[in-house]
RNA sequence: GACCGGUUAGCUCAGCUGGUAGAGCAACGCCCUUUUAAGGCGUGGGUCCUGGGUUCGAGCCCCAGACCGGUCACCA
């Protein structure tokens, strides 16, 4: 499993040994006094250059341009860049010229973190550095680092691309690619934009299970575990949603998760098996109070992660600005194939379906194909975002029966960029039709559906203690982050995307 | 799970109809006191993903496998 050190690798082991036969410590430990990052200086130079004139920063060396007596090089700190000025005679001012000869010319290597004092100037070609006057080392690297380098004209070279190299190796990503960094800036800047919205708007942040003895809230095959001391078998949560229905029949009006939520199921550029669901209930709303909610939320997180709501995704530019577009379900397939399916009985439907080309087979009932038509006919036509409203009762087992369209439950999907971001209802609150539901779900589970749900009699017994009326919804982060990050995959919007072991 | 594509130096990539591997950057040596994808001269560096096979000879052809990506299937 070890490898043979590669010539550069053994070089660098040479350099960090000759640093310490001379009495260099190449991982110190003290705190290092950084007064500045390299992003203050670039934004406030221009204004006050006197302010810069003893800085302290500290960063990784990603580049260097030796000139005999006088070099210059580049640090990066968790900000950005900043060029560096280093002359031999200023940081040797006796006799002995080791530190540049020796250490910064020859024993420091790129990816090394260095700490530098000294003050801001111009050079004569403009560029904005710090003059060094003291340089310590900091950290060494022992392995090269991939070198990017960027024109004028901001084009990049020799950028690490290889997805496999992005994910299994996501420091180097970052550190290399400053791009990705920044879309982890705003994938942070989203979450505290929704929590902000949310903790104003007065509800409470909570913590539920991960570890459940029965997994339910959505239709998912789950992992399971197993905890030693009880002897138990445990679920990772699929959702948490019947947790936290039961933390408004506690009495709070309102109240919010960021939940990590886990299904054992396919992967791919949308689907990582671990993923994160933010799921929000409120008290004595309905569905449609939680479209105006919705609107106004992510008109808010647009704004706060862009400035604006129109955001550049691939070839489209997707707008937030309310309000949006409205579609029942029957609405947007008669929109879209001109086919008026409401009043249709499953088998006129199923023809229906057949005629426009859509796969069904024989086991699909009339609420399964009206969603197969939606699902080829429609979603991909979506891309601003959209509501979808009123789906077949008998694939939303947890939502609450139309006020007065029989057969459809209170439930919308909102889909922008052709997917799926939330899904919401009015959610069931009467006991003896929410057990119905689930031993309706029994019943499939029994006919073979791994996705059924389980029946929890305490999620019941809860219910039948009283659950106010309630409005709930469940948001996608992932998949709204790769919208408001304008990322073409999930891995790209996951610090760390599952991936198969490496091999030995 | 099926099909397609990829895997060559630290990184990004070439490599023809099969003749025992090449560039740029990085590295190493020398020169250079305001450069900027710094420059000049010189040098080294490879389990060509793995294992079989065909062949006088395989990075290239064949078979099996690994990993990654894409599409579809499955799926919120």
């Amino acid at each position: 499993m070890t490898r043979p050190l590669s010539e550069q690798e053994l070089i660098r082991r040479e350099n960090l040994q000759k640093m310490i036969d001379l009495g260099i410590n190449p991982y110190p430990n003290e705190t290092y006094p950084i007064s500045h990052y390299s992003n203050e200086i670039h934004e406030g130079f221009a204004e006050d250059n006197e302010k810069y004139s003893a800085v302290c920063l500290a960063g990784r060396l990603m580049s260097r341009r030796i000139m005999g007596k006088a070099s210059f090089a580049e640090i990066q700190d968790t900000h950005g860049r900043i060029q560096i000025y280093v002359n031999r005679d200023e940081i040797c001012p006796g006799e002995d010229k080791t530190l540049y000869n020796q250490v910064f010319k020859k024993l420091l290597d790129l990816g090394d973190y260095i700490g530098i004092k000294g003050h801001a100037f111009l050079t004569q070609t403009g560029t904005l550095s710090i003059h060094v006057t003291e340089l310590k080392v900091l950290s060494k690297s022992v392995k090269p680092l991939p070198v990017v380098k960027t024109d004028a004209e901001g084009n990049t070279y020799d950028a690490v691309s290889d997805p496999e190299f992005k994910y299994r190796q996501r420091y180097v990503d970052l550190t290399v690619n400053p791009e990705v960094r920044q879309t982890f800036v705003q994938r942070s800047a989203m979450i505290n934009a929704m929590r902000e919205f949310m903790t104003q708007k007065g509800y409470l942040e909570v913590e539920t299970p991960v570890l459940q003895p029965l997994y339910g809230g959505a239709a998912a095959r789950p992992f399971k575990t197993h905890h030693n001391t009880l002897d138990t078998q445990f679920y990772l949560r699929i959702a948490n949603e019947l947790y936290l229905k039961r933390l408004i029949v506690g009495g709070y009006d309102g109240v919010f998760e960021f939940a990590k939520d886990f299904r054992n199921e396919g992967m791919s550029r949308f689907h990582n098996p671990e993923f994160t669901m933010m799921e929000l209930y409120v008290a004595y709303k309905d569905y449609e109070w939680m479209m105006d909610f919705t609107e106004e939320m992510l008109e808010f997180v647009a704004m706060k992660v862009h400035g604006t709501t129109d955001i550049q995704v691939g070839d489209n530019v997707i707008s937030f600005k309310r309000p949006w577009k409205r579609f029942s379900m029957y609405g947007a397939i008669e929109h879209f194939t001109g086919v008026d399916v409401s009043e249709m009985d499953e088998d006129t439907m199923r023809k229906a379906a057949e005629d426009m080309g859509v796969h069904i087979d024989k086991t699909m009932a009339r609420g399964k194909i009206i969603d197969e038509i939606f699902g080829e006919k429609c979603e991909h036509q979506l891309i601003q975002p959209t509501f979808i409203t009123d789906y077949p009762v008998e694939m939303s087992p947890l939502a609450k029966k139309h006020r007065d369209k029989p057969g459809l439950v209170e439930r919308f999907e909102a889909i922008c960029n052709a997917k799926e971001i939330c899904n919401a209802f009015s959610e069931l609150n009467d006991p003896l039709d929410q057990r119905q539901r689930f031993e309706h779900q029994l019943e499939l589970g029994k006919r073979g559906d791994e996705e059924a749900m389980q029946l929890d009699e305490d999620y019941l017994r809860a219910l039948e203690y009283g659950m106010p009326p309630t409005a709930g919804i469940g948001i996608g982060i992932d998949r709204l982050a790769m919208i408001m990050t304008n990322q073409p995959s999930i891995q790209d919007v996951l610090l760390f995307p599952q991936m198969k072991p490496e091999g030995e």
